[in-house]
RNA sequence: GGAAAGAUGCCGGAGUGGUCGAACGGGCUCGCCUGGAAAGCGAGUGUGCCCUCACGGGUACCGAGGGUUCGAAUCCCUCUCUUUCCGCCA
């Protein structure tokens, strides 16, 4: 969420922001609300002051023995007043409220601008692209090495899940707890949070209200399936002011992803490719505000890094404004590299949300001991999600023999190929 | 799921309708004292919003939301959470 008073003085600025990111919100009305909202206020807070001053009359006179009826008579008008305004009050914080919830953060001034994905930047590219093209692709070596049963998975859940088996599901863990550890090793500390959340903490990441359509709601419990690690670990500072000293916190989490991804359809869902629910490492970031984009730097960094020790071909990518996601100021993707199908598959994203999930989850810092608290920002990043991060395992280290499983996974599991 | 008790500022803890943003104690910050420290002494110590160039002023906030009243931390209703006991359970 934006401030309040820096849309009401940047209102040009953040119009050309919601073009820049395709987000089409009327601004106009919300001007105009937002002027009537203060003049309500001025005049309901001289109406409270003036109860204020009279109720210590009332008391007063009352203590003397004097009769105050009177000016009770009188006070009753005024509470009447003052009740009807703040009717009109609420009804225009609500608005106000709603329409700031559906403005999306500021870019950043290096994000390129563009509309699609076509005019993203490719940034840098690591490893070998041109090793195992003639292989056969995930699905294949899914079957044939029986790690994932999508049959059966749809026979208990329908289409968008998997059943890991055997090796598969054997692998699957070790590089959660591979990448766990790696992430811990690096200064984050772990944590196992909730995956089902309530409207607060999804409304405070960024998700509610607008993205309610991609979501899992538990409706007898009023509660939603977490889409990402993010929208928990981000909420347990969530209404915290925190020390000077606890910031930069650094978290790293696992956790399922629920998505329902309505209108997903054809061949982009084949296989590992799009599923309602898969596993991801996640990484979020607690920093000051003039940290936050060398954190960026950083927690990109060390995902590349893991993915070099992974021995993963990847890329990667600045997006541009248009592709943006709706609370980030500035966002890169990193893409695997699938040598069967020949393209670059999303497998982390990493963003800096600057003080707008901040400001919606109320997490505050002290820059020093006895100052004023301010916003932190918020970063968070994937490390990684594993059904692509499979595909491109598997299908990079398809060998005649079977599969080759990478070194740094040796002590995670209990056998060397498939 | 049933029963009971509770939720107040950074922490502990008063306060049951009228100068209560909130006693008191602790903590913290600054100053004095000291060779230095402790102890002691003095001052200060929340957040949001509105008005103001500013100084400053106003207003709201005692778990959340409603209600009663001229006036609510205090009374009423609903909800959430915590603790204890019972039930159920991996």
């Amino acid at each position: 969420m934006l401030d309040q008073k820096f849309v009401r003085d940047n209102l040009e600025a953040v119009i050309q922001n919601c073009d820049l990111k395709n987000v089409h919100i009327d601004l106009e009305e919300y001007s105009t609300k937002e002027q009537r909202r203060r003049e309500i206020i001025q005049s309901t807070q001289e109406l409270r002051n003036k109860r204020n001053t009279v109720s210590q009359e009332i008391a007063l006179a009352k203590k003397n023995g004097q009769n105050a009826d009177a000016i009770i008579a009188d006070m009753r008008s005024v509470a009447t007043q003052i009740k009807e305004e703040e009717v009109e009050l609420k009804e225009i914080e609500d608005y106000l409220q709603d329409i700031l919830l559906h403005i999306p953060n500021m870019l950043h001034e290096s994000v390129p601008h563009g509309k699609t994905e076509d005019e993203n930047i490719e940034i840098r590219r690591h490893g070998d692209t041109t090793v195992n093209v003639e292989g056969v692709d995930h699905v294949e070596l899914c079957s044939r090495h029986k790690l994932v049963d999508f049959a059966r998975a749809a026979k208990i859940s329908g289409s968008g899940f998997a059943v890991y088996t055997g090796k598969g599901a054997q692998l699957e863990r070790a590089l959660i707890n591979y990448m766990l550890d790696y992430n811990r090793d690096a200064g984050y500390t772990e944590v196992m949070t909730p995956q089902l959340v309530n409207t607060e903490a999804m409304t405070g990441t960024g998700q509610l209200p607008k993205f309610e359509e991609d979501l899992y709601k538990c409706a007898h419990d009023d509660l939603y399936l977490i889409p990402t690690a993010e929208v928990s670990i981000t909420n347990l500072h969530a209404q915290e002011t925190l020390s000077f000293d606890q910031v930069p916190t650094r978290y790293t989490g696992f956790s399922s992803c629920f998505r329902r991804e309505a209108g997903s359809y054809g061949k982009e869902t084949r296989g590992l490719h799009r599923l309602h629910q898969f596993h991801k490492v996640e990484l979020v970031s607690f920093t000051r505000p003039e940290e936050s984009y060398d954190e960026l730097e950083r927690m990109v960094s060390h995902v590349e890094s893991l993915l070099k020790s992974l021995n993963i071909p990847y890329r990667v990518i600045l997006l541009c404004s248009g592709d943006t996601t709706f609370g980030s100021a500035k966002t890169y993707d990193i893409e695997a590299w699938s040598p069967i199908e020949q393209r670059w598959l999303e497998i982390s994203s990493c963003s800096n949300l600057t003080d707008y999930q901040a400001r919606r989850a109320g997490i505050r810092y002290k820059p020093q001991s006895n100052s004023k608290p301010e916003f932190v920002h918020t970063l968070n990043g994937s490390s990684l999600a594993t059904p692509r991060l499979m595909i491109s395992l598997l299908e990079n280290n398809q060998k005649s023999f079977g599969i080759e499983i990478p070194e740094v996974l040796h002590s995670y599991i209990s056998f060397k190929e498939v």
